[in-house]
DNA sequence: CTCCTTATCAGTAATAATTCCTATTACTAT
DNA sequence: ATAGTAATAGGAATTATTACTGATAAGGAG
């Protein structure tokens, strides 16, 4: 894989932002600093660098995908009332009745979905 | 909530199979029993029987949204070689530190993705 | 440093999933 | 029966993502 000036201000974007990003958010931010990229540009790097397991995807009931330069497990809380993406430890899981049975597991992907403290503040005002 | 003949249909299609199944595959299906039912009843209903809590969503690394007729909570698992998704029980989990802070839990979706033990036995061979 | 190969690029067209719109029909309560 | 509301079929519009094409540039070999 070719180290692209591209490739390497969408990565240096994700990592330097402990954020959730979607391709169109990425496209804008990455747009600032390589005027003339395209969106096909952002969305073909993107697949290869989840493909290469430098960043992670994480899917939620919103129709994009987000995307997440911390790659170490870990849960995704939505937060209903301002939409953002709150990040928390794993809890432990062993899944081990379902390796028993002889799946292999490859990726596990939590997510919450609710009411975050701040917006929970709010609504009692 | 009115129950219409094309919901009714809808959600006894989700209820009588244990499986997971999206839009199209719906609406082909409750096609067979109302021929002229259109892919926008099936979305609409699909929507408000989601926001009624009759049925559940499953968000994958796949574009489209599966829905499915079985509530309690669970776990899915994915498997990237034949597509299936599977059902498990839920290991338990309390998010407590998540509470702790402040925030509310309303909904909790945990995906796994790996190969399913046909898919090994088929990859040993 | 220069050449060469080939992955990657910009730009754009195409596809897929989902949502929206409008005229019409069905149900409910008066 | 009538008015008012909710739901429908059918199709158009929107949004997110992927695919295609000729041009460009990354990185290795000499």
């Amino acid at each position: 894989m070719r180290l692209t000036h591209q490739r390497e201000e969408i990565l240096s974007f994700l990592r330097s932002r402990r954020a959730h990003f979607n391709a169109t958010e990425i496209y804008d931010a990455v747009r600032a600093r390589i005027p003339n990229i395209s969106l096909g540009t952002v969305y073909r790097n993107l697949g290869k660098l989840v493909e290469d397991g430098e960043i992670i995807t994480v899917e939620t009931e919103n129709r994009s995908i987000y995307y997440d330069g911390y790659i170490a497990p870990h849960t995704h809380f939505v937060c209903n009332g301002c939409g953002h993406i709150y990040d928390f430890e794993d809890e432990e899981h062993s899944f081990k009745p379902i390796k028993d049975q002889g799946f292999t597991i490859n990726k596990q992907r939590t997510v919450l979905y609710g009411i975050c403290t701040e917006c929970n503040k709010k609504n009692k005002k």
